[in-house]
Formats: C-alpha cells, structure tokens, sequence
DNA sequence: AAGGTATATTCCTCTGCAAGCATATTCCTG
DNA sequence: CAGGAATATGCTTGCAGAGGAATATACCTT
C-alpha cells in the first residue's frame, strides 16, 4: 500500500467523515448516505476509492455493501484515526456525524429499518434494543 | 490550521522528502535542491506551499531562506513526522537523502561551502568540523 | 554600478480527481 | 417474470495543483 495514496485519502472531508464513522464499526453505504446526507453516489465513490487504495474492505450481503476498517490496517492510517479523534474541535461536523450514527444505531435496534446482520450486531453492543434493560453507552 | 491543506501537504513525495529532511533541523532551499537533486523552482514552490499552510516557519539570513519546522507543530504534522520515520522501508528515497544530508553536513563543517550561520549551527552538533576529536552521529 | 548568487513569482500546460446525471448491475419480493 | 431497493459505473465538466521556462527580486562582492 502506497503512503502517497493514503494520504490523497485523507485530503477529501467526505472521506475523513466516513473514516470518523467507521471507527465506531462497519456501516453499509445507504448509512453513509443518510448520517451524512450526501448522494448515493458520491458516498459509493469515496467509499470505492478508499477501498481501491487498500484502506477499507467490503463485503456483500444480500444487496447491501458493508465497508469496514481492516482488522490490520497499514499503521498510518491506525496513527491518523486517533488523530483524528484529537481533531473532533477542527471538524464540528464529526461530532454531527456521530450522533446522527447513534440515532440511527437505535432506531435499528428497535427493529426500525432494515440492515444486514453483521451491522446489526456491531450497533446493538452500543445501543441495544429497547427491549434491553442495560444501559446505552 | 485547516487539517485538510496539512494532508494536502502530505500528498506529494518531494514534500514528504522535504519534510523528512528537516527532522533533521532548519535547511536552506539550495540544501533541499542538492540534496533532493531536484531543480529550485520546484523546492522553492513546495516550500511556500508548505508555509503557506502552516507547515514550516521561514526566515532570511543575507539572501538564504531557512526552513524549519515550528516550534509547537500542529498535533497532526507531529504524529506524521513520527509515522514518516516507521515509513522509511516503503520510501526508500527517504534513506538515500538522509545519507546525502550527512554528506552535506560534514561537507559545511568542515568550512566547504557557505552556509548562513543558523543552519550551520544545527548541523554541526550532528557532524562535527573535521578538527573536532568528538565522534560523528 | 556591474555581475553573481539565492530565492520567488508568473505564465503555461497537463493530470488527477470531485461532483452530478444517467444508466447498469445485483439481489430480493411478490 | 416484473418491479423495487441497494450499489456501482461511465461520461462530462470544472478546478486544484504539479512541473517547466522565463523572469523578477533581493542581497552580496568587487
């Protein structure tokens, strides 16, 4: 993997916005598209592009894209995900973004709204069905 | 500081080389266009680039220009500049110009060649004048 | 003042995308 | 099979910026 090519992925905010998502697990495209209110296309190209240059992976289940940060991933991106952790006051948007993600990750675990297992399973350890008794983080 | 236009920065090789480089400690443009063995218009236009965004401070000694990195960088040019070093296996260039740049150093310790007084200064704990008993780095 | 050295700027061309529109593909459901 | 949902791809336009050539600027030396 190309370091040159990590940082061209690093200098689009749409991208920095999908990455500042991903970190909290794995999200399919039509996610993407409404905590960021952005295109389907715009969303499956940024995601494309990252994936192309070796910085997310993506798996098919049914009709749905779920992309997701390597289980390994190259230790420049691994350094500016925390980094951007620090940047939350520079990108207000990220903040936005997170809590758009934790409505959605409720209102799907309610059952409101379709989604693939395996995305599922990633939201519901933060934010458990309404049926649940233990807290939300 | 926009965390874009620093990524930016870090989107083009000869940056990285340049930003590499000056780990090290201050240069001048002409260190940078030996070093790198590349042509003045291009160091001078990285360089600019670079301050323009808040990347590297410069000052004037007679008709020298001095490039360093700020004092207090900002939190992302920091953690990369760490990231660079672990990086040197997948940008071989980056060892070839440290090399040259020691080459350099010895070479204006030892008084040949001109050099403005700040940077001379910093390269000389690095590799001391050939009269000195003291080791080299 | 004249010439040399170090650096910056301007103009030009060329490439790499970003974004939008339309369309294609894949999979599911009735 | 028809239709719908989720996603991807092709095409086009526009802009940022990389690199080169020529030129400008600033400072020093003689």
């Amino acid at each position: 993997m190309d370091i040159l090519a990590i940082y061209k992925c690093f200098c689009d905010p749409t991208r920095l916005r999908i990455l500042n998502l991903l970190k909290q697990g794995p999200l399919c495209v039509c996610h993407f598209q409404e905590i960021l209110d952005e295109s389907q296309v715009k969303m499956s190209k940024h995601l494309g592009y990252m994936k192309k240059h070796g910085l997310l992976e993506s798996s098919r289940v049914n009709n749905w894209t779920i992309y997701k940060i390597p289980a390994k991933p190259h230790k420049l991106l691994e350094e500016n995900l925390k980094c951007l952790q620090d940047c939350q006051g520079e990108m207000p948007v990220f903040k936005q973004d997170l809590k758009r993600h934790q409505s959605l990750s409720k209102r799907l675990a309610k059952g409101k709204g379709d989604c693939p297992a395996p995305v599922l399973e990633s939201l519901i350890p933060c934010c458990p069905p309404a049926s649940s008794t233990s807290k939300c983080c």
